[in-house]
DNA sequence: TACGATTTGGTCCTTTCGGGTGATGGAAAA
DNA sequence: TTTTCCATCACCCGAAAGGACCAAATCGTA
């Protein structure tokens, strides 16, 4: 059940520190169904004011004073326009610096809500003792934590510790 | 000369993990020169394929057969894919996971190149056993140059020291 | 050449960490 | 109700890490 192994191909995927390779797959990840929504109906609203401003031109003024090559460059000019900007916003991610939890690797690794807490402040550097006195628990109680996050992360050492859970995504 | 907290606040605009809020800025800044002249030209290419084909199809088929509406959608369509496609590419970052090591605050800390590689297997989870065996010297050295590490970084423990390593991008 | 920085290596000592084992109380599940 | 899991704490022992010294060899530069 604990095997690191067996899970890390699957638990990667779940992680968001991994970015995708293609613009659209980073899209598809990152925008959410509200916001991808909204930009289509933006879009559309834009091109249905810029057709109906061209219709009438078209019947009031254009045609008639100008070739029609104008007027199609014209067209062209202006939706080649709409639709660089509406690429570039689809392609915008929402917020880059936001940091998911991988919640599916932290349950399959059998990780507690302590030991979370405990994971977290020994990242950032904090000895065992130090836990211990910022959850109000005993040293011992630390070490056995330190002890049961090293056996299901399958490290030695802290540092070990700390380089996996970033991996995992565990930690930001 | 090594007092950290005079240092921070310019080393960390040095680093590059803070990504830039609009995509715009995070293209220019990320998109190298030549990609960007590829991107134009090929946008060039098809849009004078595009008004070329356009041309051909007005002059030999379309207008004699159709009303000017359907004409008008196609060019706005056409050229509204085209823009997406030109955003959604201009908008691409070419390399998502690149580090750039933050040389300046590496020189600014006084961190001399032997003590950079020793810092990055010891952010790797290694053991000063392990560093020296993979670096061909004596444990003791490693000490010795851990111990420097900590003096220039101003910490206390090896966690701490990949902490703050990352924090000011010395490592990735 | 002399100086300073770097790299390398050492000793002695203390603290911290890691592994192992065992035990207790409470909450949740079988 | 019994079992299981979690959180808590304790002890021992050895390994690793960290602090405080010292001191050579090397190398670039003033």
């Amino acid at each position: 059940m604990r095997n690191l192994c067996d899970h890390i191909a699957r638990l990667q995927a779940g992680g968001n520190r991994s970015f995708g390779r293609s613009p659209l797959a980073a899209w598809a990840r990152f925008v959410t169904l509200g916001d991808m929504i909204r930009t289509v109906v933006l879009y559309a609203l834009a091109l249905a004011a810029g057709a109906f401003a061209l219709q009438w031109l078209q019947y009031n003024y254009l045609v008639r004073t100008f070739p029609v090559e104008i007027y199609i460059a014209l067209i062209a000019v202006a939706f080649a326009g709409l639709g660089v900007w509406a690429g570039l916003r689809l392609a915008r991610r929402p917020a880059p610096e936001t940091f998911e939890r991988n919640t599916a690797a932290i349950a399959s690794l059998g990780i507690t809500q302590r030991e979370q807490q405990v994971l977290e402040l020994l990242a950032s550097g904090k000895s065992n003792k130090e836990i211990a006195h910022k959850l109000g628990v005993s040293p011992n109680t630390v070490k056995t934590q330190v002890a049961s996050l090293y056996q299901k992360l399958e490290v030695q050492r802290r540092t070990q510790a700390v380089q996996k859970a970033r991996e995992l995504a565990l930690i930001p």
